[in-house]
DNA sequence: TTGTGGCATTGAGCCATGTCAAGTTTGAGT
DNA sequence: ACTCAAACTTGACATGGCTCAATGCCACAA
């Protein structure tokens, strides 16, 4: 099932801040970040590194919600389904991203690995002891799902008022800046996700997607060396677009 | 970097508890409630009561974000714009609703009173500095928060993948169940939307709102005295389209 | 080299929803 | 009671995106 990290160690405690956040790569960018290197032990304890295999599901929708979760590398999607089968992918998340706030008992979305995914764990109850010993966390946390709530009211003008090449457009230029800073946005796409990913996030279908490409690849807004690549070629017209300006 | 609880006061307790917050008829299901009679005084100085005339704009994309709200009696709508002018809702909100959080400094979204409203403004900066003293309040700000998220992700679904006839369904059926106990479901809406808000909320135009209602309505799921009144004639068949089952 | 299976692309036709255009109902004001 | 404007409903037609189906493009295994 899963794979636990290193065990903080039985004998001396370690020099340097303890394993296995101490050395966590991820740590600047994620929740972590909000406690300090003293009581980073108190963390790791309750760290649980995982490994999950791509394809993967991790949460299931309607399951008990016993964990929190903390991406370290690799992408995953997160979806809703509906009982026929139709499916809305309500985000990605990759590196950094910290997902399972629910507030019922149960979670209320499912996520899967799309590429190999290493991930830490932390038990529900117990992180909640930490939120509240460390109100520092719980502030981030509440930046963290502001910022998700920005997002997904974002996803909905998008889901509800846009064109599918407007839907495009906004995708590309999104996937653009996600994770570089933002006065530096990719120009090459290595794109995660295959085409049913991106239809099921922009509620729309494989065909349309793959149409709406050819259509901007044909405006020379960009090129596509051979999927899963786009290069984008010009950035600001797709600003443009994906912000329905003109 | 951490927080210590809040601090004792300085002086007597006042015998009751401050106007204005401890005559609030919403505090019991508001943010507020998170906060002691004791310290309810701080939170008083805080607040500012705000009378909005319905179809009043009082918070706009794009401004400074200075101030939270908390609602305390009458709707509101929530809804981003595309510059030509479509519209989508986000949300409505009323009596007892939190609106404000943001993760820039500016408002990711606009707010227009629906009917004449009530409100409680709070200045950002100081509740900030409210937040810092009593995790409490943060904590219950997070699960309004998460608790937000998880409506968006559902929105993002009905808007996404759901048929009109699906999302009339979805929404009668929220209405239903918006304010009330869970097991006392409303049958009968007095809807503060116009026809144009419920299709701005739910990706439709106004023709198919109405079109949708008489066909629920020849179906004999719902019954309209006369606009905006809805008798919700068959939840359970309601429940059922709303979920896609079968 | 030749399958084989998973994606992705493209075409043809259709349909749910949008657009445009009348009408109808409602309610507030006089 | 009448008027007017705003909200709602309904019909006829248009269309963007969906469905169904064929084809193309790899990577990989035998």
């Amino acid at each position: 099932m899963n794979t636990p990290r290193p065990v903080p160690i039985l004998v001396q405690p370690p020099i340097a801040v303890p394993e296995p956040c101490g050395t966590c790569g991820m740590r600047s960018i994620s929740v972590c970040n909000a406690i300090d290197d003293i009581h980073l032990i108190r963390l790791a304890e309750l760290a649980n590194g995982v490994d999950v295999q791509a394809g993967r599901v991790f949460i299931t929708e309607q399951d008990k919600a016993t964990d929190f979760f903390n991406i370290t590398e690799g992408t995953v999607r997160l979806f809703k389904l509906l009982p026929d089968g139709r499916r809305q992918i309500t985000g990605f998340a990759g590196p950094g991203h910290f997902l399972g706030l629910a507030v019922s008992a149960n979670y209320s979305f499912s996520a899967e690995a799309i590429t190999d995914v290493k991930l830490c764990r932390f038990s529900r109850p117990r992180m909640r002891q930490m939120l509240h010993d460390f109100p520092a966390l719980e502030e981030t946390l509440l930046e963290v799902a502001s910022n998700d709530l920005v997002c997904a009211q974002e996803q909905m003008l998008l889901l509800g008022r846009k064109t599918a090449r407007e839907r495009l457009a906004s995708f590309l230029v999104a996937r653009a800046h996600d994770g570089v800073p933002s006065d530096m946005p990719r120009t090459r796409l290595h794109l995660a996700m295959t085409r049913e990913d991106i239809a099921d996030y922009l509620g729309l279908t494989i065909e349309t997607v793959s149409r709406t490409f050819s259509k901007l690849k044909a405006d020379k807004l960009i090129a596509i060396p051979s999927p899963p690549e786009i290069i984008l070629l010009n950035l600001n017209a797709l600003q443009a677009v994906a912000a329905a300006e003109k």
